[in-house]
DNA sequence: TTGTATGCGTTATCAT
DNA sequence: ATGATAACGCATACAA
């Protein structure tokens, strides 16, 4: 093993050793400088810090890991690259790790059990730092174990553990909040259309409209219940799966925005109009949900924000600090899809 | 440095030296196995392949790249982390590179040639094998040389250079498919929302739009012409000048699905029906247009496949391949958006 | 405070 | 065909 580099026409990177020599110290003293690992006279600090500069030295991120240091990666657990939801709070992961010279290592569970070990496993070979899980289906006990290994910080459900933070949506607020404001406007019949059984997000939301009519004297009623799958083809056929059962009813919650999409075709293609015959609330507003027709009244999740918060409190766990749990308001974005009852 | 691994508990990782002792061989044999560098016996292989499943072993990334050897990563250089439009074509890039046990790493680089350069350092720095670069604002020279460290596919634009291989989407042709639906319904007067005059697919998309209306006799009116951003608002406030300037018209072409959302809405507000009154074209067929009210005509461009062909293209550059290039054509998805003019 | 030496897990070179 | 061994670039225990 020779000759390594055979593109003499390129300069050759500079490493640790070539910093060294040229600022007139030791390998380990400009490693130490790098992690201010340990107190080094400002004379050569200066003169290494001249040193990176002229030869842009960059750490090799490879050999760091390699030799026991950080990769400067985070692994984060989305459910789909290009969910509509979840997007948000990837830019917002993005936007913080960048701050602090991490990187984010994207990779999707497709909301299943194996798909998600799978790669959280394939994000730990890698050697992430840290591990973001945005809701997955993982259990609690996974997780734990996982956070054996390394900080992790979920969404999505509440759980308390060494090594580990967890951030809750309001979900259940969120929906009681829907509810509130339809009843307000004189609805009593209120149509729900939830999210898959099986998904933590649509058994609070839907659990939040049931309690939340209840605590109104209003008896939630099983017909006015249609279950969808998150998306707007799920939320379509639900709603036209509620609407032949004939009940009568003035409003509907979606447990998403993008099955209130769906639901308002539904409503359409019945001949009935929003607001002017349904009142149609959402959940989650997505970006677009400002520029649907009529304008989706919907209830806000600070998804960027999350995205920054799971950032940041990964990267304090990182440093050994333990987080202060903070609860995620849900807030209502009144637009124009809802309006006053009629009689 | 005598004892690195202080849980003793957790088994420890096993490496290359384990797999080889447990299989009576030398590491470098090893090596070659999983590599398939070299022929090796019959006898030894199968002892090896044995060790590494009873050991669960894994080679460690970061040892390979040090060693020269490749990441098994390929970096992603996108406009946002959480674009509708390239959202798509991030699964598809996804999807393909895990069944080649492949990695991704996305950067945003926010539609800004100095955050695109930076990203792109960032993405070099990590040793990523290739770099798929999703239709950015680099110029051609940057792409080039960034194409003599490693293998660069790129979307967007058409670029011939060794160890670079470009994408192009058939723009033009989507605004003439658009234009030409809409004068097979009758329409003549028919407005454009553009994108970002300095965007290279909205200029290709405004100039097909002249180009075929031209070629049917008719002469665009810059009357009927409004700059948006590719975003709804962007969309919403383009439509809204055009409708002030008076001019009448029966149609509208957006040069993107979210600026139509954004027209159709201002359309509504102006008092004009879609499609009674007007009718309305969308480029890139969004999964939401499907869900629209009324659900939107546009043309569709197969962005997943296009990440997947990116990444396949990617994967056989690394190899030394020189893969044939492929046109990307448009598709017009007639749905409810448009009908016949008036008269 | 600073330098020297070693090890991290792999690939590549050379010799056999 | 196979083995021994030197890199790769960095962090760190230890010596000074």
């Amino acid at each position: 093993m020779k000759k390594r580099n055979p593109n003499n026409d390129l300069p050759q990177r500079a490493n640790l050793a070539m910093v060294a020599a040229r600022a007139g110290v030791s390998p380990a003293t400009v490693s130490r400088i790098l992690n201010g690992s340990a107190r080094v006279s400002e004379t050569k600090r200066n003169a290494v810090q001249g040193a990176i500069a002229e030869l842009q030295f960059r750490p090799d991120p490879a050999a760091r890991s390699l030799a026991g240091g950080r990769t400067m990666s985070v692994g984060v657990l989305t459910q789909f690259i290009d969910s509509p939801f979840y997007g948000e709070a990837l830019r917002g992961i993005e936007d913080t790790l960048q701050e602090h010279q991490y990187v984010p290592l994207f990779a999707s569970g497709h909301w299943n059990d194996d798909d998600e070990r799978a790669r959280i496993s394939l994000l730990i070979e890698r050697k992430v730092d840290a591990l973001i899980v945005l809701t997955g289906r993982l259990s609690n006990q996974t997780l734990v174990e996982t956070a054996r290994k390394i900080p992790v910080v979920v969404t999505g459900r509440q759980l308390v553990a060494s090594n580990l933070f967890s951030i809750d949506f309001d979900n259940e607020g969120g929906s009681r909040l829907a509810v509130r404001h339809l009843i307000g406007l004189g609805h009593q019949k209120i149509a729900f259309i939830s999210g898959p059984a099986d998904h933590p997000d649509a058994q609070q939301r839907l659990f939040g409209y049931q309690a939340e009519l209840r605590s109104r004297g209003i008896l939630p009623d099983v017909q006015l219940l249609g279950e969808g799958n998150f998306q707007e083809a799920g939320g379509k056929q639900a709603m036209s799966t509620v609407l032949r059962r004939g009940v009568p009813f003035s409003a509907v919650i979606a447990a998403n925005d993008q099955m209130a999409y769906g639901a308002r075709l539904a409503l359409h293609f019945a001949g009935l109009r929003v607001p002017e015959d349904v009142s149609l609330v959402g959940f989650d507003d997505l970006p677009h949900s400002a520029f649907t027709l009529p304008p989706l009244t919907t209830v806000r999740q600070p998804v960027y924000e999350i995205g920054k918060l799971a950032a940041e409190t990964a990267l304090m766990l990182l440093n050994g600090a333990m987080p202060e749990p903070l609860l995620i308001e849900a807030q209502l974005v009144a637009r124009e899809s809802t309006r006053i009852a009629r009689h």
